[in-house]
DNA sequence: TCGTGTGAAGACGTTCACAGCT
DNA sequence: AGCTGTGAACGTCTTCACACGA
């Protein structure tokens, strides 16, 4: 998180404001006040505007932000003018439930490929996704510029899987196993703990 | 989160040790100071010390913490002295490799039924647990005893069905859409929005 | 008048540092 | 000597409140 930039929860809270312009778009709204818009996402409008003033002033005061214009701010600042390949690794259940996924593909990301140590399983499961055996994961680093991988296989062999894509290049991990993976300060991490989030619910609900 | 009680942050952090924990017991250690555990768990070890004061005081000093015990408190603490009951809507993609998934029984959970508008479909992925058409969810929710659920119904659908969870007595959610959900305060909503997390990622790799 | 942009205040979370128990 | 438990310092995030531009 060295960069010069904008913390980690802004950037969460600038994905949900995009998805909110979006609604807004479609239905022909050209112009939107920071109340409006963060009512639609749940949080405080003052909030929301420190969020965007971190990108730059682009509201006119006494009217709101126009919304197009925000949205193309928003997807440069989140980094997503293009395509963004993404490999995956571990295509068991989840895997291949996250391969079949249309939701990355809506938002700008294509699994480009996906590593599994049994491939012909996976394949079964109804892949589409070029699928190759796990020890092919250098070789295909090598040749493919790719920057993003998700991590989907079992606790006990990510953070070997994660040394490995480090070494590869990597530079962000999307972790969906229940483990504390260890990485150099440079690559980003983020978790995903299915039962952690239950557990989580389970406290709270008395 | 009204509760006298502990932030979630904490409750997150809590989970992570108590898997800490499981991996040590395993290995016959009885005694654990609260250094190491903060390194297996990737924390600073006064943060850890202050989440397990939360739950009380079961250190010894110039000893460490006693595994088991810890272990036990953690659990209590959690709400997870029982099999907690959990029911799935939406088993499209994502939703059956949920159902499938070994992760939440392992820690404490059971999916006792799933609800889908096409529960055939469903049912073709090769889903064991029960399968509703989505309209029993009401009914169901009247017979059996169950305050968590499971959403993973497209976005346009997300609210209304919480709506009806929430009406019939469901208190807890774990989200899986990609949409702003509005619930009464006491109710807990923990949303997992699997595109925002990389979009996340793409920000932070420059 | 309406609504942004932003300093200042406040709430919350983390780390430090050390007293005190074993 | 080793390690917990915790006040105090520090840092970060959120909300308030208002000056100022349209």
């Amino acid at each position: 998180m060295e960069k010069g930039a904008i913390p980690k929860k802004v950037i969460y809270r600038l994905s949900t404001y995009h998805r909110c312009l979006q609604r807004l778009s479609e239905n022909g709204i050209e112009t939107v006040s920071s109340g409006n818009l963060a009512k639609a996402a749940g949080v405080n409008s003052s909030q929301l505007r420190k969020d965007i003033a971190y990108m730059g002033q682009w509201g006119t005061r006494g009217l709101g932000y126009p919304v197009e214009m925000l949205m193309l701010k928003l997807r440069d600042a989140l980094g997503r003018e293009k395509l963004q390949p993404v490999i995956l690794l571990g295509a068991g259940n989840l895997g291949s439930a996250l391969l079949r996924y249309q939701g990355f593909q809506k938002e700008g990301f294509e699994v480009v490929a996906a590593f599994d140590a049994d491939p012909a399983a996976a394949r079964k499961r109804g892949v589409s996704v070029p699928l190759f055996l796990e020890e092919e994961l250098e070789t295909f680093l090598a040749e493919n510029q790719v920057r993003l991988a998700i991590i989907c296989v079992p606790a006990e062999f990510a953070q070997g899987m994660v040394n490995r894509l480090v070494r590869s290049g990597i530079q962000g991990i999307l972790n969906f196993s229940p483990a504390v993976l260890e990485v150099p300060k440079e690559i980003v991490v983020n978790s995903v703990d299915l039962a952690s989030e239950l557990e989580n619910l389970s406290y709270f609900i008395r």
